[in-house]
DNA sequence: AGCTTAATATATCAGATTGATATATTATAC
DNA sequence: GTATAATATATCAATCTGATATATTAAGCT
């Protein structure tokens, strides 16, 4: 019970909204979820099946389309499952930060290659920080079309000031590294 | 080249500092590396295996104590493959919060869930704090001490600065969920 | 001394996940 | 007309976690 797969979970969560192929999926998850959750082809599609072969969801041929397109829906057993999830106490919060790891063993490769990692870091937040400010305008500005909003703004706040002390930190890190 | 196996490249930088055991190693990474790294048992063993096969590190029982001891010290081939990994740029920076997964699809179980997810994480936030800060008190002291202290002050300042943002987030999610 | 609990120490494995690769169709741009 | 990008699904080796097993030694208590 207390370890629901969380591909499972996710699935669910986002076809609570709607329904969704494997690809939409992954599209919501590479834009929307991104910079808190990922997941890779390789587990949404067979984990999909299993929905359904569990009654989480159901599968349909898209016959509009042309394409090969496999339609995932929400099942009541699935909603279920779902809200039982989110009741249960999280789990783990993870950090895994490769810039981090390389610059704790720094001193092995000297300052000039800590420098270039932070500042690879740096600039990868600042191409990353406009699009949750963007998300953030539109969000606020939809408020209170969908009850939902309010939850994904609770989420994109976080990536904002996250990432706002982020780059807080690389200025400082610098000079730290400049001046130590 | 580009995809080194990294619990073999923590391993290194782990054993770059002093000779140690899988056990101890587990518990540097428990303590140390906890918020920006993680390491199991079952990866770090047969790593430790693996580095002295490729010759990147050598294993000897330790004949002092009366323990099943082994010792790992890395080799000179091993502080070139692990200066090497440090020169590659960073491949992957991944935070994975199901906090936030399961407050993203909090509209599907409500005010009063959110609030003890955002409460619990603010919780456990709180109790590692104390932590970073005296690492920070500790590092500074003896910064001038090591070469290898400037980086591990990074890290740690890192630590702290997010930790307190995620405290300043946690007061103005739960604004955002009373009010909105 | 004797007993219990915590800490030290290594090993293994099922299950979960990634990252890469393969394959094919349809829409778009030039 | 044709090259390229986007849509769409599937599969798999390699990796890693979390759990479990096993055993020894140190520390605390009475």
């Amino acid at each position: 019970m207390a370890n629901e797969k969380k591909i499972d979970c996710v699935l669910l969560g986002l076809l609570s909204h709607e329904e969704l192929t494997g690809y939409e999926i992954k599209k919501r998850m590479d834009t929307t979820l991104n910079f808190f959750w990922s997941a890779s082809y390789g587990s949404i599609y067979p984990a999909l099946n299993d929905l359904v072969n569990r009654g989480l969801a159901t599968k349909r041929e898209d016959t509009n389309s042309k394409r090969n397109k496999q339609i995932y829906t929400i099942t009541e057993n699935g909603r279920d499952y779902l809200k039982k999830w989110l009741s249960l106490p999280v789990e783990k919060d993870e950090l895994r930060y490769e810039t981090l790891l390389k610059l704790f063993f720094g001193s092995e490769s000297g300052e000039e290659q800590a420098l270039i990692h932070i500042e690879a870091f740096e600039k990868k937040i600042q191409e990353a920080l406009p699009y949750l400010l963007h998300a953030e305008t539109i969000l606020n500005k939809v408020l209170n079309e969908d009850a939902a909003h309010k939850y994904y703004l609770l989420t994109v706040e976080f990536g904002i000031k996250t990432y706002q002390t982020y780059l807080e930190w690389c200025r400082e890190a610098k000079k730290l590294l400049a001046g130590g």
